[in-house]
DNA sequence: ATTAATATGTTATATTATAACATCACGTAG
DNA sequence: CTACGTGATGTTATAATATAACATATTAAT
């Protein structure tokens, strides 16, 4: 078994119910710590959308993100939030979807890892895990052939438990 | 090892010299097989698309082929495009790189497989290989919290080996 | 204070993808 | 054969996603 105990409580713990308020500000903290330790400027535009990703329950894309700025008296042009969010996922603190062009915070912003998400179709959640960096069969592979990854995509659509659950009753 | 062995050898293949213009009628054919057995319409747009990703030693975008398609005659409205392209994924003989936006030929369109990609950021060029449904960490982080899934993407970009040698010269 | 680097403001436009509805082609049940 | 249902194509329009380019402002280091 590649994946660790802890992660896999998470993968499971982001498709059910849980203290989200007290997930997302501990997240906010952490993010706060490690822009102070890296020389980086969490200003208010990435903060804010640092923030309303970690509120969401599900996935954001670019222009949800947008429209909440606005709402808050941001400014709201595409630039705004596509910059926001480079600067989030390049450090980070959220990822890129690729599969429904959007994006999450990261559930562990302090370790070096290669993430993989599980995104219900029904509920439209999304589980982030991780395997250790070296220990997948598409760096074994990678290897092999002397390819040199510098990023991988890694994610699976379907059904959570929850979702296939309520549809048999 | 996951990986099988002649999977490899299509991997490192990819991205070296073949006999690409075989190597092309050999899948046509396969697909016309396919499509025979299966009743399916493989209709003059969708052979057409097939045979441009077939030539192409690169993933082509929608809009890429759409012009490609212009040139040859046919109607050229993105619709036409994207209906052959699904058509070709759904149907099991091509795929859709989501990292990219770009669609490439598959190389083993018999086989149920859950295929991996390996993008060259210098040349361009992709190579699939495969893992054996059930055999990956992702499947198998998947049953563990009774996630269903339907569809996996897995993509890693970086160097293939060739350009990194190609740089270092 | 001056300056270089980084971040933001703004306009415009590029790129990717789909909705919606009309028409056509083809196999088949009557 | 023929009309009917299905699947494929034609066409217009527009939606959704993303970036280029350049001006201005803020910050941090000298």
């Amino acid at each position: 078994m590649t994946v660790k105990k802890d992660t896999l409580g998470l993968v499971a713990g982001a498709f059910r119910q849980h203290d989200h308020a007290k997930c997302a500000s501990l997240l906010m903290d952490a993010a706060r710590g490690l822009c102070a330790e890296r020389g980086l400027r969490l200003t208010p535009v990435r903060e804010k959308v640092l923030k309303l990703l970690l509120k969401s329950h599900a996935p954001l894309g670019a222009y949800d993100i947008l429209s909440e700025l606005a709402a808050s008296g941001f400014r709201a042009q595409p630039p705004v939030a596509y910059r926001a969010l480079d600067f989030l996922v390049e450090n980070g603190f959220a990822h890129r979807i690729e599969k429904i062009n959007a994006f999450v915070a990261c559930s562990q912003p302090r370790d070096k890892h290669s993430p993989i998400f599980m995104i219900c179709n029904d509920c439209h959640q999304v589980a982030e895990t991780s395997v250790r960096p070296q220990s997948s069969s598409l760096d074994r592979t990678a290897r092999a052939i002397g390819f040199d990854i510098k990023h991988t995509v890694v994610e699976a659509e379907g059904l959570c438990a929850e979702c296939r659950e309520r549809m048999t009753q």
